[in-house]
DNA sequence: AACTTATGTAGGACAAAACCTGATATTCGT
DNA sequence: ACGAATATCAGGTTTTGTCCTACATAAGTT
């Protein structure tokens, strides 16, 4: 019987989660944590044989649970739910030792799989994680994204992130607009992004801009 | 006997929803639409008395599936679901005809109130919602910028913050990109902005998007 | 009722940006 | 030192988007 740790801050999640789990008779849900702090906490205290984490929560984001999980639990296997479909996010956790990533819309099926293939000590990775991560072979990195930029890349994405036109760029740069799109062109191909606001976004999380 | 669509594209939250409807006696999920276009067509065959809808979905976002709603059945209540933090979204939704907003994370009493509540023809208006609105009513000057957008302009600038191009837009609203561009610019003279980078900052400082 | 403002909608002229393609530099591994 | 990869730069063409203008209807004011 597998021991599962259960980490998202919506109850109905966790519901649906756990009503999944419990039709499975090998797998069972030994806790829930609302929060980063509170999985933590739990960790500490009890054992179990694989967590289930939920990347968005409001006071310490799965991010940072992860982060320290690593510390407090080297051992403990994390399978990793995300809301969003987001692409590099994934790569990144990945690296940072979880055992696995998925949507929360995969269907049931996929996540109790995913579920008992990390606690058996495996990894799980989803059909569209594998593009990925091939896709990103092409380009590695053990860096943050935006530091594989070139110097004048780096100066073109900073101002487009910011909102500034292509024209403006080009005339702040002196040089060619069309230059100017061959670099955001060349941005968002190393950042696997595709559009501007994309870049903006990143930014602002990467706290580029404030 | 109420009959509630779910819509949802999680079929986690689904689940944990569903879960706790069927507690209740006289409440019953009589549907289940995991986009907004499935639903919009479950609407058009079928009848209920409740409507539950989160507004983050995939290819017709809750904003969307909404308004469109209005049109083909503007007497069948809807209680949104959100994701995010309540506030911002909140009152917008509600002038634009649903009748109750939740977040996520309200624990499972209160959904099942605001859904008992709703079905019943009335509207629901959770704590916190209700604060900010007599908190509006008391400064309406303070209005948050992007309230004073009409329903339509909101749509566009929902869309545009998140990075969708006019073309792309104008064919999700079956409008001309002119029109859409119309919207941008009164958009930005309304809440005193400049370029699109500013929407998708705004959306994200203001967390109209994650 | 008359008048004004807000809203939803586009057309046309023009401007801007994207995309594809290709040319020089420059840097770097071995 | 030399070839390969990377960076810097633009022209031409085509696609997109903006801006200004306009109009009908709804809603709100005097």
């Amino acid at each position: 019987m597998k021991k599962i740790l259960l980490v998202d801050d919506h109850s109905i999640v966790r519901q649906g989660l756990k009503n999944l789990i419990e039709l499975e008779v090998d797998l069972e849900v030994a806790g829930e944590a609302s929060s980063g702090v509170e999985a933590l906490s739990l960790v500490r205290k009890n054992t179990y044989d694989i967590i289930v984490l939920d990347i968005s929560m409001p006071d310490k984001n799965g991010v940072d649970t992860l982060h320290d999980l690593q510390h407090i639990a080297p051992e403990l296997p994390v399978l990793i739910l995300s809301g969003y479909a987001e692409a590099q996010y994934a790569l990144n956790l990945m690296r940072s030792g979880c055992k696995g990533y998925l949507s929360k819309d995969a269907d049931s099926d996929e996540i109790i799989k995913a579920i008992r293939t990390i606690a058996n000590g495996k990894r799980y990775i989803s059909v569209e994680l594998a593009e990925l991560m091939t896709e990103q072979l092409s380009h590695p990195s053990e860096k943050q994204l935006h530091e594989t930029l070139s110097d004048r890349e780096f100066q073109v994405f900073f101002k487009l992130a910011g909102g500034l036109s292509p024209t403006d760029i080009a005339s702040e740069l002196n040089i060619s607009i069309k230059t100017v799109s061959t670099y955001r062109t060349r941005i968002l191909e190393k950042m696997s992004l595709k559009t501007n606001a994309d870049l903006t976004y990143y930014a602002i999380k990467n706290e580029l801009i404030a």
